[in-house]
DNA sequence: TGTTAGTACCTTGCGCCGCAAGGTACTATG
DNA sequence: CATAGTACCTTGCGGCGCAAGGTACTAACA
């Protein structure tokens, strides 16, 4: 609660799954790139423990689907694209976050300008 | 993680603290009365049970002082008053935190117009 | 005096998720 | 056939929000 990394592990419970999704929704992405990819952004970076269980929920979900593909240099990669439902849960978030996000502008203070 | 009140459930995680320590930053506030105003916000109600076992975690973070005053109809209540760490604290977040809100609307496409 | 309703504080046990650490296996290179 | 690079996944832990339950003070009314 204290240490200055594990205020953003906290801010990231709820919408690391959610920015997965978003990630998706540009293309299929395999598990290593999509950890590169949250890697570049600081408040995102994340690890691969914390990564292959969250696709494993979005599977249970229902939110992906996975193909298994060959790699040009290394073993198959199993490449993931959202469903239907994951769309649908993605536009449900999107409603979710703006609202969140406004209510603890106003709160905090640090609404936009 | 798929059903709706959920969603706000884990977006609260690591915010609602600093949330309370905003409204504290206006003046000395009680339990019962914390609640109630985080009830009046749709993405950030919830409970004494989570409320007071978070309280307690403030005090003993250093960042709250209280102090117990009666109360004109009921038992005494428990005053809740930011500290220099906790002002510290919340200066912090809102830096975090406008670097992660950031972050989320660029990659989920919900950027402030 | 007892009882009830209102107010206010706090605890217990559970479930979920991010994380560090560790493990397996495929491919290419020398 | 050993080594390095790539890629997948699991295990155990800690923290927090929550539902449910519990204690205690005050006032009103029988």
């Amino acid at each position: 609660m204290d240490t200055p990394g594990s205020l953003s592990t906290a801010l990231r419970r709820g919408t690391l799954e959610f920015c997965v999704l978003a990630l998706m929704e540009q293309g299929e992405q395999y598990g290593v790139e999509l950890v590169r990819r949250l890697g570049a952004e600081r408040t995102l970076t994340t690890s691969e423990g914390t990564l292959y269980p969250l696709l494993a929920r979005l599977r249970r979900a229902g939110w992906v689907e996975t193909t298994w593909r060959e790699s040009p240099n290394g073993p198959p990669r199993r490449y993931y694209a959202l469903t239907q439902h994951g769309h649908q849960a993605l536009r449900h978030f999107r409603e979710e976050w703006t609202a969140f996000r406004d209510t603890v502008d106003r709160i905090v203070g640090t609404r936009a300008a």
